[in-house]
Parts: structure tokens; C-alpha cells; sequence
DNA sequence: TAAAAAATTAATCATTTGATTAAAATGTTT
DNA sequence: AAACATTTTAATCAAATGATTAATTTTTTA
């Protein structure tokens, strides 16, 4: 009847396999596109044992996307919250992180954009997003060094430089077989463009 | 039993106030969130005559995708390939023309992107957008003036810039008043910056 | 205006799908 | 090993959903 205390970790536990192949399916089809069924032959059980665990397709999903979501946006806030960096530091390290990451999990930025684009109202109370930046370390750096531009263009600009190649890989990079070279060498190129763009007048 | 050949469009047509709603619905919740019922109530028909006019639920989004798709694109290559616009005029025309699309359209990004991520493979064939632009006017014209940067890096640069804030407008905009304004102002932004990273050494 | 064609509807089907149940298997405790 | 708890399974349910059918209404044609 309950859930088991302590991890039984027979190889992985029954649990960890669930979670594994729902973070599996759910990011490759979405939410609305996934079958629970899909998730429990992926991870080689039966689909009764996913409500046992998990109690339900919402309530599983909400745990994958949480922790994706936080995936996502624990890069920033370490950074551009730390008064020991300059702004030019903070930039270096946003962009290093960032792009590191995303060679990595290459799928994270639209996973998490697409589902909440699908279901707003679901993430609605999380994000504070908007509010973490405009309070931060790095928009009042930004707004000394230029007052006279918007610091969210430059941050718009920083993420936008940096994320959107993810974003639109589907679509510009499908099959390009250098996009991680690529993408590491426009680490450098990045953080030079937005220094630069903080200088000119 | 056929199709209607002459459009009737008392008021408008019953297959236009279909397409009509499938554009409305499929844009907020995406094909596989979206039910036929959905459409035929938005449209106020009957849920048989979405089948009447377009055989399925698939085809019926096919037609929607493929006019979300050229939307979204058909804005780059009429000017990425105008031999007669200097480097510079196809920057200002492209970031211009492109922000006035999103002001008006601010959704169409991230639908287009976020379809295609979760069927990539129906799609495979009509994207031929990286060797559209590998081969346009813009590339030549852009690597003669820096043959030290791959011409990728500038175009990912401008479309980050310019597309970006609307793809992440759900997470960072959600409900940002001066979003639009913002936005008008951003083409001159982008446009300045554009030029200064090409002119940097 | 009668006949034919086209458009529209209500009712219904067959599948899919998230979830539950009751029983069986496995593991734990005493 | 007996009693109990936990985990797993097969079978099944009820609701949702894409699609079809057969009948009715409306429009067009002759």
C-alpha cells in the first residue's frame, strides 16, 4: 500500500527506472504526446507501477519538468546574484556555464519553453523569473555602467546570443556535424560581442 | 459527398471558419493537446463536417503548420538573396521586418519550434533551411567582409537577438507591459550591434 | 418545381488511454 | 516458518477521442 522508505537500489531502483525513462519519453514527445504506457514499457515495468509510485501522468510529469526547469535556470542565479564579480566576470562565466550546459543537454531550453508555452497557468507561481533578474547584482552593474539602455536588452541579447542556437537546433542544425565545436568556440565570441556592446556609445 | 469547388463565404465559409479555429486552437495548445472537438466548437459546426471538408485531424494541422512554417521563414530568403542590398541594408530590412512580424505574430516561433521538436522526422524534407542559407548573398557578403568568423555565428547572432525574446516571452515576458515597445525599440539596437560585431576585430 | 448534389447533423463506433482492482509474487520481521 | 508488509502483475474500467454512417436539411441544377 505505501511507497518504499528506503531505496531498495536492486541495480537501480524500481523508482529510479521510472524516472529515467519518463524524463526520456517526456522530453523527446512532450507532455500531451506521451503515453504512460510509452513511459513504463521504457522502463521495462508494469504500467500499474507507475500510478503505484507516482499516482498519476500529471503528478510524475510535474517532477520530471521541476527538475528540468530548475536545470535550466540554477546556472544564472548564482551568478548574477554574486557581489564579489564584476560584470565583466559575471558575463564570462553566464556565457561558459550556460553553453557547457547546453552541449550537454542540448534539448533542455525547448523542453522547458514548449510545455510551458502549452500550459502557462501550471507554471505561473515559479516564475519569478522576471523579478530574480530585475532585482539582481547584474542589472544594477548594467544599469551604472549604461544608464542609458535597458539592462534587460543586453541580458535579452546575452541569452538570446546563447540560447537560441539550442532552441532553433531542430531547425538550423539538425544534422551539422560540428554544432558542439561550434558552439564552444562562440563562447569567446559571445562574451567579446557583449562587452563591446556595453562600451559603444 | 465532394468538396465545395466555388467558396459559398456566406459571411465566411464553413471551411474557412475551420481553419480559422484550427489556427486558434493548435497555436495554444499544440497538435497533440488539441482535440477535433475543440476546433468544431470554436468553429461552432458540427464535429463530422471537420471530417467532411478535411479527412483528419492530421491533415487539417498540416495545412495550419505549413502556413505557421512559411510565415515564419518566408521573412529571411527574399532577403538574404537580393543581390542589389548591401550587407548592411539586408541587416536593417532583416531585423525590421522581423520584429514587426513578431510584434504582430509574437506566438509563431515558438509553435513552429516546438511542432517540429516533437516531429522532427515529418518535417525533415521541407527544411532545406540551412543549405537555403549556406548558399545565399548574405553568407558571401558576410564572409568576404570577415573571412575569420563563420558567417553561421553572425546569422545565429541576429536571429538570437531578434527571434529570442519572443521565444522565451512565456518565461521572461509573460506579463511585461512595455513588452511590444521594447521590442520596437530593440531594432535599433540589434541593427547597431549587428554592424559593430561584424566590424570588431 | 422536381430532381440531384452538397452541406450539415445526431448518433454511434472502435481505439486509445489514464487509472484501478484484486490477486500473485517477493521481501521482511518475529 | 508463519505472519505481515511491500512490490509486481494481469485484467479490466470508464472516459476521451478521432472518425464514420445514415439520415436530414439546404442549395443548385435542369
Amino acid at each position: 500500500m505505501s511507497k518504499p522508505v528506503q531505496p531498495k537500489s536492486k541495480d537501480t531502483s524500481t523508482e529510479e527506472k521510472i524516472i529515467e525513462a519518463a524524463r526520456k519519453v517526456f522530453m523527446q514527445k512532450g507532455y500531451a504526446a506521451t503515453r504512460t504506457r510509452d513511459i513504463a514499457e521504457e522502463a521495462g515495468i508494469n504500467l500499474a507501477l507507475l500510478n503505484y509510485y507516482f499516482r498519476s501522468k500529471e503528478k510524475l510529469f510535474e517532477q520530471i519538468m521541476l527538475e528540468k526547469f530548475r536545470q535550466l535556470f540554477s546556472v544564472i542565479f548564482p551568478i548574477v546574484n554574486d557581489d564579489a564579480l564584476t560584470l565583466d566576470e559575471k558575463i564570462e562565466i553566464l556565457v561558459e556555464n550556460y553553453i557547457s550546459l547546453l552541449i550537454e543537454n542540448p534539448e533542455l531550453p525547448l523542453f522547458v519553453l514548449s510545455e510551458i508555452r502549452v500550459n502557462p497557468e501550471r507554471f505561473k507561481v515559479r516564475l519569478q523569473i522576471p523579478d530574480l533578474l530585475r532585482n539582481s547584482s547584474l542589472v544594477r552593474q548594467m544599469r551604472e555602467k549604461r544608464p542609458d539602455v535597458e539592462p534587460v536588452h543586453f541580458i535579452t541579447s546575452l541569452l538570446g546570443m546563447t540560447l537560441f542556437p539550442f532552441v532553433a537546433k531542430p531547425v538550423l542544425f539538425s544534422e551539422y556535424p560540428g554544432f558542439n565545436a561550434l558552439m564552444q568556440e562562440r563562447k569567446a565570441l559571445i562574451t567579446g560581442w557583449i562587452k563591446a556592446m556595453m562600451e559603444m556609445k
